[in-house]
This record gives structure tokens, sequence and C-alpha cells, in this order.
DNA sequence: ACAATTACCTTGATACTCAAGGTAATTTTC
DNA sequence: GAAAATTACCTTGAGTATCAAGGTAATTGT
């Protein structure tokens, strides 16, 4: 009994280092491909929110990245600047503004948005496509999960 | 033919979505966890990449990490100072220094381990014994093909 | 009307990061 | 074995990320 709890662990434990070291490989992937630009990774991310979902408000831009309304004033007012952003009032409520993609944002998203296609297509090559089938059935499973929370305490 | 394409991009689009999504997720849950702690994010992974591989010499660490050894001076000065890291003197070559884990980084380490064999349970938990299986075997061979580059050009 | 809330901005503080330039120790070359 | 090259690390200056706390203006609730 005591022994089959300790071969259990070990496999957790093996589970634990693949997914580590794959969760760092995926971060310096992105982070080289992202210094192939003129935007940081924090930037780039800001881009791909609203190049996947479409302008949007300060205040809801803020949630979905995880940051404050303060960190995101800063960050959008030097893409703003640089031209990346443009930022729009809301007649409706004139608190708010939206944010959103130029040109040269959009272009930038794009070119990211296929670096991580081209990512994939490798993934798929490395796997083959039946097990790929799988593995991405696998990230939406889990993906699900700790939306719910289940993973979380 | 020209339609087979277009739905083998679409699959394409799904995947890069769902790993994207998958990614976030894991940051943001590493985020969570990070910060009930004293340590940032950037200083749990030094910490972890100590308490995984042992004491290390400055270079060798900041090339693990992927960062300069100026950033990983500061960096490790700052730990030093909290007393999670010790350093010292490399006898042999007396430009290095050995950095390793003090007491208290050691329970930081051990605590976060924790945390991720955590994690690790519910993903097994969610995905079940076999698939888990599969799920991991997966993560391993990505990341083999990642090592030698496969995914990179 | 007045109070409470909301959306955003500003400021001050800490941290991460790099590039460039510096010092001291070691290794290589002649 | 002395000079040159390399290596390991440190320092500094500049840009970015981040938050908390406090501020303003607009909107909503009573």
């Amino acid at each position: 009994m005591e022994r089959k709890q300790q071969k259990h662990d070990e496999r957790l434990e093996e589970y634990s280092r693949a997914l580590t070291e794959f969760f760092d490989r995926l971060n310096s992937w992105e982070q080289s491909v992202v210094s192939d630009t003129g935007v940081s990774l924090a930037q780039m991310h800001l881009i791909e929110v609203i190049g996947n979902r479409g302008r949007m408000r300060m205040k809801e831009l803020a949630q979905l990245l995880g940051v404050t309304t303060g960190t995101l004033t800063v960050m959008v007012h030097r893409l703003a600047e640089r031209d990346y952003l443009i930022r729009l009032k809301d007649e409706q409520d004139r608190r708010s503004y939206f944010v959103d993609l130029s040109e040269k944002g959009k272009a930038e998203y794009h070119h990211h948005h296929h670096m991580h296609f081209h990512l994939v297509e490798g993934i798929v090559h490395t796997l083959g496509e039946r097990e790929s089938e799988q593995f991405f059935a696998h990230l939406k499973k889990l993906q699900d999960a700790l939306i719910i929370g289940v993973l979380n305490e």
C-alpha cells in the first residue's frame, strides 16, 4: 500500500516537471518571437487581446489582462504614443474610452498571430494528426476546469 | 481541394486559440499562487531553478533563466538581502560565486513545489488516469521538439 | 438634490530588464 | 613567464511593468 502511494507520487512529480518545463519552453519561445518586434511581451499580450476580441473599454481590458486600470492607463498611453493603439471617446458614457488597434497595431497583431499559427503547425507535425487532436482536446478540457476553478484549491 | 485547405486552417486556428488560452490560464494560476508569498514571479522562478538543480554559479543560472548576468546580479543581491539566498565564494575560481538557497529559500521552494503538485493532481483528476498519461507524454514529446528546435522556424 | 458608485488618471515606490562599461581573476599565446 | 585575450561578475543608466493610494469627472440610485 505504501509502495503504491510512493509510486503514485513519483509519477505526479514527473508530470509536474513535464508541465513546468513545457511551460518554460513556451515562455521562451514567446519571448524570442516578441523580441524580434518593437514591443514588449506585456504590450504584445495587450495587442493580442484586442486583436482577438475587438475594441473595448479600459476596465474590461484591465480585467482580461489581470492588471489594474492604473497600470493599463500607462501601457495604453505608451502604445498610443507609438501608434499601435487608438483611443476613442465613448459618447454614451463619457467617463469611458474605447481602446482599439491602429493599422500599425493590426499589422503587429497579424504578424504575431501568424507566428502562433506556425508554432501550432509545428506541434501538429510533431505529434501527428491523431494525437494532436487528443492533445488539444485535453487542453480545452483543462482550460474549462481552470475556469470553473476545479484546479484552484 | 481548396475547401479542404480551409478546413485545415480552421482547425489550426482552433488549436492555436486553445493553446494560447491554456497558456494564459497557467500564467494567471502561477501569478495568483506567487502573489500569496513574499516574492515576485521572476524571483520565484529563480528559487525554483536552484531548488530543482542545486547551487550553481551566476553564469549558469543566468543562462537557465534567460537573463543577462547584470540582471541576475541585482536579483540575487535582493534575494540574498532578504535571506532567501546565500552566496558562496568559489575557492577554485575566485571570480565566481555559488548561489544557493538559504533555509528560508528552501521553505519557499518547497511550498511552491507543493502548489505545483496540487495543480498536477487537479489535472489528473480532471482528465483521468489514462488520458493524463497521454497528455503528459505529449508534453514531453513536444518539449523535446522545442529543445532541438523543430518548432523554431 | 445628494450620495454612492464607476471609469479613468496621476503619482510615488519597487522591481525587472538590458546595454554598456568597469574590475579582477584565469587561460592562452608566444 | 609576461602580455594578450577571455571570463565572471558588478555597476550604472534608461525604459518598462506593476501596484496602491488618492484625485476628478460622469453616472446611477435614493
